[in-house]
Parts: structure tokens; sequence; C-alpha cells
DNA sequence: GTCATCATGTAAGCCGTTACATGATTGC
DNA sequence: GCAATCATGTAACGGCTTACATGATGAC
């Protein structure tokens, strides 16, 4: 889960992992909080990975460093070494992570979610990145999720079908959750309708553009 | 969480572990499910601190095991014992547990959830088995839900201004987590109005009963 | 007598959090 | 120079899941 947000987020920027759980925590923090203890063992993971790169290390990178609009990375790469050995290197230092190639394939395969282990929050983070994917990879998790609440809804009815009567309360509680995973059920509907107007005219679109 | 939900369980009948699995299973199937791993030791610890009394053991409890309508408490623990020692045991038995008066108080203690260590399935779990507490327990509980709640729409709201512009997906599922949770806040506004027409006459009733 | 299911338990391991430890940078 | 905050990491621990191991019971 955390990989998954961490390489979403760099999709948009290079960043350091500081502020990789800064914006994390901007953009999740009303379902999620991301803490130190997990985002740098998973940083180290992705980094061994081949799914993030560090491309600058240190305090006090001069504008030199900086890659020139012509210029190969491989180039930078060395001026980066040689600032390195030049500076003995004691403590802590800032270190700005990219998403490689690889990372982007990585990202693909977790947002595709292979083990279905796609619960609400999960959903809900992998819906936020749903631009660096496909039309196709949005449906299929778009259907995914709806089934998914239509499973639970329909194990929530046959609970109720058991206890309503002697605890009220449980009746309640399985009657709001019926309710509200209906409401998301039809919201993702309409989350379905918008993306297939972007599928090939080989879908069902005509049928939507004269209904809506 | 899952003492909570086995104390629940056993306030409606006295149960073994594997029903007690079954039955929490069909009640929460929809959101929560519990595993043998985390059941077993769980028992074990309650039991440990007093909160449950295994009240059989065994696959074959005759009759006379069982509590005479005057009998006392120690006398079927002795009836218990010799049949226990007469009956050389072996392998697994089915133990039937009980919730005990300490029991019932450690239920109070989780259920106010000192921690507000309350999430979406700690609150449905926590309702589900509202009845066994007092009716300010209850309020303060939705209360306390409904608080977490709007602090979360709050954060999304300032989620909202800082990223819609850029990333159209996580502007929506932000707005459909504010729908959703206002649309919950508003049934627990509900709740709470139900729950106080129990309260002493002291709170506002006058408004709502008329407002009814 | 054997298969499915009932029933209890343990062990390994994952995943994440909290707390700790350290150092760099910036503003005053 | 000192405090706040930026920044990176590690270690201990907790809770839960999966998989394993064992045995009892009942249906056929």
């Amino acid at each position: 889960m955390i990989e998954l947000a961490i390489l979403g987020i760099l999709f948009e920027d290079d960043l350091h992992g500081y502020e990789v759980k800064k914006r994390l925590n901007e953009l999740f923090g009303c379902i999620w909080n991301v803490s130190y203890g997990s985002l740098y063992p998973a940083l180290k993971k992705l980094e061994k990975a081949g799914a993030v790169t560090v491309i600058s290390e240190g305090r006090d990178l001069s504008p030199r460093t900086q890659i020139p609009p012509t210029g190969s990375l491989g180039g930078e790469f060395a001026v980066f070494k040689a600032w390195k050995n030049a500076t003995p290197f004691t403590g802590k230092a800032k270190k700005v992570y990219s998403i490689t190639p690889r990372g982007k394939e990585l990202f693909s395969n977790l947002f595709g979610g292979q083990d279905s282990e796609i619960d609400a929050i999960g959903f809900y983070i992998r819906w936020s990145f749903a631009q660096y994917c496909d039309v196709t990879a949005r449906v299929s998790l778009l259907e995914t999720r709806k089934e998914q609440l239509l499973s639970k809804v329909s194990k929530a009815k046959f609970s109720l079908d058991k206890i309503s009567k002697e605890n009220p309360y449980s009746g309640e509680t399985l009657n709001n959750f019926i309710k509200t995973s209906l409401n998301e059920t039809s919201w993702i509907d309409q989350l379905i309708q918008k993306e297939q107007l972007n599928l090939p005219p080989n879908q069902a679109e005509v049928e939507l553009s004269h209904d809506k």
C-alpha cells in the first residue's frame, strides 16, 4: 500500500522522503497516515528493487550539479560522484528520489492489485492516482471494487436475516452499512460511465451519450 | 477489538470458541473477519483476566453436571472436577465460555475506547453491541464518532484546496469521501436524537418531540 | 471405516506503529 | 548560540493472518 502511494506521489515530482510523507499526509490525511517507520524502509526497498533512484544526496548541491538542458544523466552522476568524494560525509543527508520506468511498471502492477486486497482505503489511494494508468486499468479497478461492495452488501443482508429481531442495534448498523455501500456503488457506476466515454467506440457509448 | 467483540457476543449466549467465531463472522462478515489465530489467544487472555469463565469442558457432560436450580457454583465445580479426574483427558475438548461480571465491566471500558482508536470498523462493532451499555455511553460513543468524522471532513477540505487542479482523480476521491462522511454524520445525528428520548428530561427533549 | 466438519490450539511471519537516536538547517 | 523544524534512519513491539498440527464427532 505504502509503496503504491510513494510511487504515485513520485509521478508528480521528485521528492525526498520527508516531503513524500508530508505530501501523502496532506493528500490522504483524512483517511490514512504514513509514519517514518514505514516510509523509509519502503523507500529503501523500492530503491533496491530499482523502482526509484536517488537523484541527489547531500546538503549543498551547487547549480553545477543540475542537469544541463542537453546533458546526459551519466554526466550528472559523475559530477555528483566527484562532489560526494570531495566532501567527506558524516551524517544525515537529503536524498531526493525519482521514479524509474521500472517503478512505473511496478506502480501498474500494484494498482491492479493481483491479490485483490483492495479495501476501502486501498481503493481511495488507487483512485487518487488513477490518472497515472490507462483507461482499461481504471475501469477494471472500478469493476473490482463494485463487485466487492455488492458482495459485502449481500453478506450484510444475509446477516440481517439472522439477527435483527433480538438486537436492534446490530440491525441498524447493518442497514446503514448496506445503504452506505450502495451509495458508493452508484458513485462507482457514475465513474465507470465517465471512463467509458474514453474507451474505443466498440463499447456501449451510443446509449450513454444520448442518455446524458 | 476482538476482545470487545467476544465479550459482546457472550452477552447473548454462552458459547465455545468455534461458535464465537462463527457468530462473529455471521454478524460482521461484511466488514470484518475473525481468524482462529487471534480468537483463541484472545479467549485465553480474557480467561486469565477473569472476564470469562469456562463453564463446561469436554465432549460428554452428563446431566448431573448441570447446575441444580438451587445449586451452588462451588458444588458444580466439584462435580466437574471429579468427572475430569475420572475421565483421563487426551486431546481437544469443547470449552464453553461465559461472561463474568468483571467481563461486563471490561466490556464497558473497551466500549468507551479511552484511547480513541475508534475507526469505522470499531464503531460498527461497538454500535452493534450498544444495547449492552447504558444510554450515556451510547450517546458518548456517537458524539465521539461524529467529531471524528467532522474532523476528517475538514482535513479533506483542506486537502482539496491543495490538489484539485492538477489531479482530477484525487479531487473526485476527496469529494466522495466528504459526501460519504457527511451522510454518516447525519445518520449519527438521527441516532443521537433517538437516544436522547431515553435520557432524563433535563435534556433538550421538548424541542425534539415536537420537531418530530 | 472413512470423510467432512467440528473444535482447539501454536508458530512463523508480515506489516505497521511508537519511540528512540542522530544530525542539518534556518530564523531569531 | 539556541530553539524549532527539517531530515533520515533503527529497534522494539503489537496485533493479526496464514499455515500448520492435532484430535473429536457424526453421517453414510
